[in-house]
DNA sequence: CTGAAAGCGCTTACAG
DNA sequence: CTGAAAGCGCTTACAG
């Protein structure tokens, strides 16, 4: 059972090697008795090509590089799920590089996945800065590889094609829908850090409430549950509050404790909303209404998007957005 | 900045490809002042090995296969960090691949996990079937790969070193717990589909029970948040409850809900914990207490224990048992 | 439709 | 300590 090469398979099919590559590769090049003849044996030989060799040789590795930040988020684990299944269809095999901005700089991870020489990038990071977007044009550029994003968009150019949903109008329309309830002092609780993502969502909270004549505003946490409840407590003590749109999920639920603690009721007193529909908006009770994001759809649209690239097919849209939908459970009336 | 090639160093630094190659891979083998000439090219011309060319030459790959059954689950995200983190340091890349039991069958996946040359496979199913283990163990021994599991035991035999908690003692510990509260009627709520880590948390729990004289009681339910409501509703109608060991956190906080709706108090009438301390755990109220895995730890160690094996170290212990913690909140009394 | 041969970019004994 | 050369296992024009 040791590894066969090309060599045995063309031997015991009496052909020469380049007939059995062509087997392989250009079916319709050979002559249907030879190919399956060659076929035979590749499948009694268990013969699967050496992956270096035909890289080497091919100068394409079909293999794509899928960057990501941080592994335990969980609408990053359910997008890779999309990315591979859409992956295996296409028969590129993933090379994964988990981004930890502190050991190695960003930089250095791109030569690695230059080197690596892979077909293409995927790009997860929730949060894409100028000088990362310039890094990831330079390697696009002076390497011709195509690049993805999922789930984040550069608001600056679409050189770079990207695929996620509206988040503008998703939390357009959920601030929409508490204004509908007859809330008027709807906070928007966002991150500190920055994320272009969040940025939309904040954009169509601002765009619905201003619409509406109501005050704008937006408090910004920490993501760390520990202390975003000190920080509620601290937060809201002295302001009036009757609607929350959350950026996640987990901050949602993280608040709504918190309001709970202060015999608050949701959603009689206060509507509460988040973003993702996870896991977190059906454990907790009350159910969390939000926006479903089709985060496994993303993953795949997005990586259905790259093969096209790899194969210079041509793309309308550069900027692909998918549908979201409100899932209104029990956080606020209606 | 297009790729350059050995040969351009080469060329630039005034010496033979043989000499760069030892310049990168076998340093001491070169003379300093020749070596640094030669690493200044390298970082003037921003050379990076091809990593097809070398691995076709040198037959080793650098490159870990990594399978997990579905990324969704929070614990293997994290454990995913742990292996990343450990996988750059010893300058590793990581090879993604998701079992989908649907499409493709798990010895095609092998198949081409062989076909890439890895020098290494992580295997972090959390289950492992007779079947899934002897195809592996013939992976193993007709390629001559390494292999580690993580965060899952084979019981039938030690051939593939594993790396994962005592699951056994914690089950037995946490039911402990629940007992010097006072407990008598205590359940075990585990999955209908077989795991082998549950299976171990079953067993410590039965030791524990048996050990006092109570009546195990074992409930196995699905995965699916939804349908366990009602199953839990049903099943407990006309059961005497007063503690729970879920085996996973979210089976937990799921019952929670149920036992809430009831009209139970928690942890007056009935103490809970899970298994895992995710951010689950943390949200729930009250606030869930449960045993603490060291997930991104089990993930590191596994990655370190398959590089040794990787370099044909000795390795002493094939079972690596890491510890874990009861983390005690509001859920149980204490 | 098929084969001989060059070449992909490295590593590694083998000489010197 | 350094270089010339063979070889890793494929693909792909180029002939035929």
């Amino acid at each position: 059972m040791s590894k066969a090469t090309i060599y045995d398979v063309a031997g015991a099919a009496r052909v020469s090697l380049a007939t059995v590559s062509r087997a392989i590769n250009n079916p319709e090049k050979v002559k249907p008795e030879t190919r399956e003849r060659v076929l035979k044996v590749i499948e009694e030989l268990g013969y699967k090509p050496n992956a270096f060799a035909k890289g080497l040789a091919s100068r394409k590795s079909t293999t794509v590089a899928v960057l990501v930040p941080d592994m335990s988020r969980a609408s990053i684990a359910e997008m890779m799920n999309g990315i591979a299944d859409i992956a295996r269809v296409y028969k590129y095999s993933i090379l994964l590089y988990i981004l930890d901005s502190e050991d190695t700089p960003e930089e250095d991870i791109l030569k690695e996945i230059v080197a690596a020489q892979v077909d293409g990038i995927l790009y997860l990071n929730d949060e894409i800065t100028d000088s990362q977007f310039e890094l990831l044009q330079t390697i696009k550029n002076a390497y011709q590889i195509p690049i993805v994003l999922t789930n984040t968009i550069y608001p600056g150019s679409d050189e770079i094609p990207s695929v996620s949903i509206d988040y503008e109008k998703a939390g357009y329309e959920m601030t929409r829908r508490l204004i509908e309830d007859g809330r008027q002092n709807i906070y928007m609780v966002s991150t500190v850090r920055k994320y272009m993502v969040n940025d939309q969502k904040e954009a169509g909270y601002l765009r619905a409430v201003q619409e509406a004549g109501l005050t704008p505003r937006i408090m910004r946490t920490s993501g760390r549950i520990s202390i975003n409840t000190e920080h509620f407590n601290e937060y809201f003590k002295d302001h009036k509050v009757d609607g929350v749109v959350a950026v996640r999920d987990s901050i949602a639920v993280s608040f709504m404790n918190v309001a709970r603690e202060n015999n608050v009721s949701i959603p009689e007193d206060i509507s509460v909303a988040g973003f993702q529909n996870t896991k977190y908006a059906v454990l907790a009770r009350p159910k969390l209404s939000c926006v479903d994001v089709p985060i496994y759809d993303i993953g795949a649209v997005g990586m259905r998007l790259l093969t096209k690239l790899m194969n210079q097919e041509e793309i309308t849209d550069r900027r692909v957005k998918l549908d979201h939908s409100l899932i209104l459970r029990e956080t606020t009336k209606s």
